[in-house]
DNA sequence: TGAGTTCTTGACCGTACGGTCAAGAAACGG
DNA sequence: CCGTTTCTTGACCGTACGGTCAAGAACTCA
C-alpha cells in the first residue's frame, strides 16, 4: 500500500495510527475492530482500507514507528558520551523515560511477542537493540570496565531487568523514571552482594 | 461450573486443558476456537461446555494450574537451605527447569500480560513469586549479605532478568537450563562490574 | 472550468465465532 | 433390573468480524 498522500492523506493516515494505537493498548488488538477505529473517528470504512492493506499491517506498522522512535532517542542520549558504562545508564535513563511517556507502545509490544505472526516484526528491533548494548558491553569489556563474560547475556539482561522495572514500577506503581533507572544501574552495575566495591558504585 | 466428575470425567477434562494449551501456546488465543478444540479431541462441542463455562475461564484455569505447579517446583527445590542466597540461587534454577520444560505455560502467560481481563489472575500469581523472592531478599539485607536498598526492586530485577533470559536464551536459542542459570546468578550477584570480589561470586 | 487524482461513503459479502439446547447414550448405584 | 446422574451429540442461533466495491465528493492543477 504505497500511496501518494496529500498532506489531508497524511494527516488522516496520522489520525487512524494513533487512535487505533490507543484502542489496541486499552482492549488488545483482536478486540479492538477495524468498524470501531473507524467509527471512533468518524469516517467510513472504506478509509481505513485506503490507508492500509489490513489491520495485521497497521498493526506491524505500528510496532515499526514505535521502535524507530525509541531508538532515536537512545541515540540522541547518548551521542558525544564515550564512556561505555555512561552510554549503558544514558541509553537505560532515556529509555526509562521515553517508555514512562509511551505506555501504548509498550503494551502493544508485549503482546507482539504472543502471537507468531508478529514475531518477526519484532525481531528485527530487537536485534537492533540488543546489538547497540552489547556493543557498549564489548567495549567495556575490552577497556576492563565490565566483568569479562558473554556480551550477550550481560546485553540481554540489562533489558530484561529494565524491561521489568518499567512494567511494574513506572507503568503498575508509577514511580518516577528518574528513580527507577537509578536502581536498574545500580542492579546491574553491582548486583545484589554487599561489598566494599559497591559503595564506589555512582559513576 | 463445579460439576461433581467421574474418573472419566476428569480425564476429559484434562484432555481439554491440555489440548487447549497446546493450540494457544502455537497459535494464540484469539485464533483458536472452540470449534478447534473440540474437533482436535473429536468429540462434540457440548463436552466443551459441560467442563468449562466459557473459553475464556477455561484460559484463566490453564494460568492458574500453571502457576501453582511453577510454584510447588520452587518450594520442592528451595526446602532444607537456610542460605538465602542460596535460596534464591535454587529458586532461579528450578524455575530455568521448569521453563525449559513448560514453554507453551510461559508464552500463554505474557499473552496474558497484554489483556485487561486476564490481568487479575495473573496479578495474583506474581504477588506470590514476588512476596517469595522478597523475603528471601529482606533475610539476605538482614544478615548482611545482600546490599541494603529497597528489595522489592532485586526481586522484580531478578524476575525480569531471569525472565528475559529463558525467553532469550532457553526458548530461541535452547541453550541449557544449567548454563543459562548460572549466567543469571552471577549477574544478579555481582552485577557487571570488575571488580576484585567479583572471583568470589561461586557460593 | 474541467479532466484527473485523491479521498470518502456505507451497504454488502461470506465466514467464523462463542455459546445454547433438546435429545439421547453411557455409567453408576441400589 | 431400573431410576438417576453424568456425559455426549451436533444442529442451530445471533452476532460480529475483516474486507470489498461502486459510486460520488473533494481537491489539484493546468
Amino acid at each position: 500500500m504505497n500511496r501518494r498522500l496529500t498532506t489531508r492523506g497524511k494527516e488522516r493516515r496520522r489520525q487512524l495510527l494513533e487512535f487505533a494505537t490507543q484502542r489496541f493498548a486499552d482492549n488488545g488488538y483482536h478486540p479492538t475492530s477495524v468498524a470501531e477505529i473507524v467509527q471512533g473517528l468518524g469516517v467510513g470504512k472504506g478509509v481505513f482500507y485506503w490507508y492500509f492493506d489490513s489491520k495485521e499491517q497497521l498493526f506491524i506498522e505500528i510496532l515499526r514507528e514505535a521502535q524507530q522512535d525509541l531508538r532515536r532517542t537512545q541515540q540522541q542520549a547518548i551521542e558525544g558520551e564515550d564512556d561505555p558504562i555512561a552510554r549503558i545508564e544514558l541509553g537505560i535513563r532515556s529509555t526509562m523515560l521515553w517508555s514512562a511517556e509511551h505506555e501504548n507502545y509498550y503494551k502493544l509490544t508485549q503482546f507482539a511477542i504472543t502471537e507468531e505472526r508478529f514475531l518477526p516484526s519484532l525481531r528485527k528491533g530487537q536485534e537492533v537493540a540488543i546489538k547497540d548494548v552489547m556493543r557498549h558491553v564489548q567495549d567495556g569489556i575490552d577497556r576492563g570496565l565490565i566483568r569479562d563474560t558473554s556480551a550477550d547475556y550481560i546485553a540481554q539482561g540489562i533489558l530484561g531487568l529494565s524491561t521489568q522495572l518499567v512494567r511494574v514500577f513506572i507503568h503498575e506503581k508509577h514511580r518516577s523514571p528518574d528513580e527507577v533507572a537509578d536502581e536498574a544501574i545500580a542492579l546491574i552495575l553491582d548486583g545484589i552482594h554487599t561489598g566494599d566495591r559497591s559503595a564506589a558504585a555512582p559513576i
